[in-house]
DNA sequence: ATTATCTATAGATCTATAGATAATGC
DNA sequence: ATTATCTATAGATCTATAGATAATGC
């Protein structure tokens, strides 16, 4: 049956999320097209209807997925006294750690875009320079554009990488070691100092 | 046709290595076991003498190749004058970058290890501590033991975070700008200041 | 009339196993 | 006799498509 052009624009952004949420949560390839659907509550062959193949929904989902990261920075931006330590709180935190399926898609699908199609990885570029762009705009203005740049993109790395290990281990104690280390660790750099 | 105890060995160990490139590159869920034991030169049906499932594999794999790591650290170790930035270099270089299937498998099977057997889990959770030891080993003696451990934390996950990034995205001179920034950053910090 | 969604299926994969084969090693 | 490897296949999945259905929107 039919259903009206609203409902199927609701539809499409219905697989989208729950494709953006089980990608991150199970990989591209540990998630099945029929599966995908029936949790977004459709059949297996409207999926075509939507999507031109798989391939373009992961960069679809990639894209929506650091979209919402970006505008969550940029919540946090707006209403925190001390925003970068904010962003740097949250995602080091235990909370992102356990939800995978909503948290940065750098730390997930990020992975999986190297060997994936060029619209995959097109997405994943543009998500990450989009977050470098908030990153550097909540370091220090005294600091020099360049120095800036820097020290966003390393920022962005030990982030990344934090993540990643917290989770990978099967020790509770040892990954909260990792998140707590490298949280004090990038608080505690004089981030403004360029004064080596 | 059966072949000698030490051949079987042999072809066991060559699984292990074919299987622990191509898990890299292509990811788990990426490679099937026929396509595993033909690159290795078996066919698909010996592989179940050889392990009991493909998951077990993979955590062998993950033993095997982080291993591979470690060793190479230890060379570094024993040979350059400054080995701390000599694993610096060596795993933020672009060489690296472009050969994940030798690389460190923290950047690739870490990431799946999440969703995989706590063997798989076990395995990593061993290799990365095994490589933070080895990490703390570089670090100035003159630093306490627990800032040498949170340093050697927070080291890993920028070193994990900077290649994951700069393999992601689809422009080079961005990639190569993550990895020289990183490397820059991670030199320039006075690694044993300890004095915040 | 158009079109979003449905059912059903083709064709290609996947892991794992069963049973045969042939060389090793007692 | 044992056993590492082989061929062949079962049974479950996977992506993608073809053709039917039924509600929307002109």
């Amino acid at each position: 049956m039919k259903v009206s052009r609203e409902q199927a624009a609701e539809n499409r952004e219905r697989v989208l999320q729950t494709a953006a949420r089980l990608f991150r949560e199970k990989g591209v390839d540990g998630v099945g097209v029929a599966e995908l659907m029936q949790a977004a509550g459709l059949t297996h062959g409207a999926f075509y209807g939507q999507f031109s193949s798989k391939e373009e929904l992961v960069a679809e989902a990639c894209r929506w997925a650091l979209g919402k990261t970006e505008s969550y920075w940029e919540r946090l931006q707006a209403r925190e006294a001390d925003p970068l330590a904010a962003v740097i709180d949250a995602y080091l935190s235990p909370a992102h750690r356990d939800d995978p399926g909503r948290g940065c898609a750098l730390t997930t699908l990020g992975v999986e875009a190297p060997r994936r199609d060029p619209g995959v990885r097109r997405a994943v570029s543009d998500g990450l320079m989009n977050l470098l762009g908030r990153l550097e705009g909540l370091l220090p203005r005294r600091l020099q554009a360049a120095r800036r740049r820097r020290r966003a993109l390393t920022l962005m790395a030990s982030l990344v990488g934090g993540l990643v290990l917290a989770r990978a281990v099967e020790d509770e104690s040892l990954s909260a070691e990792i998140l707590a280390a490298v949280r004090e660790e990038l608080a505690e750099e004089p981030p403004g100092s360029g004064s080596e």
